[in-house]
DNA sequence: GATGCGCTTTAAATGC
DNA sequence: GCATTTAAAGCGCATC
């Protein structure tokens, strides 16, 4: 009998947990629309100054992938020394 | 020959105007990149104290839709209104 | 000898059964276009008869947020009764 | 006062229209996203089949413009037909 | 622990 | 030019 009213307790718990986690979760994803939005709005504003928003995506995917191949490259740089007991 | 100077003067200004827009967008990126690794750190967190993530997001997805059906049926009394000439 | 005789004729039945799905695929955008017309033919047709299009896409737009509304928890349902044992 | 009679009755009629309109229209929304199914369906068969899907939807792709091109051309191969009284 | 696969989200294209 | 529709990317999940 006892177990159940333990039970019933955790349950509570659970429950109050479960609300915290679902408004953190929501609060991060409204600030993280909210930033979406504000890419947008830069966007939008380029292209109203002229620019072809298309190319300047394609800038900013083609430095994204440049600067993952720098810390790759640097990333196997350190393997090299620490191989090579320089590290 | 001074329309060339203005020319070059107008790119210097574009390349400038261009850096800027790209260094926004790449900001904003990367902090919309943070947030969503803190969702993903808190989806794990929760996973660790034993809840099932699914139903997580099920939640979250499902009050998603009904904030979306409170506006949807706001935006519809408002055309509504509107064909009334009531707005 | 015999193998490239083989992957030749891979080859020509693979590119057989291309031949095949590509077609499929046509098939299907064709009718799958087909509806979209007679879709925008009943817009069309409405607003002819003085309804205004707009409310009546608002309308058809929030009936497909409500039902996505009951199946979400209906999934939802599942989930806990799974996460309960009782499914 | 029979005005508004005649109105109310246009009203209930204009409503029953409405609700054909929409019956319709969602009927037919349903089986475009059923073709939508099938292809996907389609997609999914012929990755199971070893093919690559973005290949198959570039082919896709090139054949609509190719045809689209095509019918251009016949278009205004019509047009010096006529022009020059042969059709 | 890695890989692949489907699904959700995000970007691009198109038509009104 | 904006909203809808369609393609691509990223991500979590399951499996081996």
């Amino acid at each position: 009998m006892s177990d159940d009213i333990a039970k019933a307790g955790d349950n509570l718990i659970a429950a109050e947990r479960l609300r915290h986690i679902v408004a953190r979760i929501e609060r991060l994803e409204e600030e993280k629309k909210a930033l979406g939005d504000d890419i947008k709005e830069v966007y939008a504003e380029a292209k109203g100054s002229g620019f072809d928003t298309k190319i300047i995506r394609q800038v900013i995917r083609l430095r994204k992938v440049e600067q993952a191949d720098r810390q790759e490259q640097e990333a196997l740089l350190d393997l090299y020394m620490q191989a090579l007991g320089m590290a």
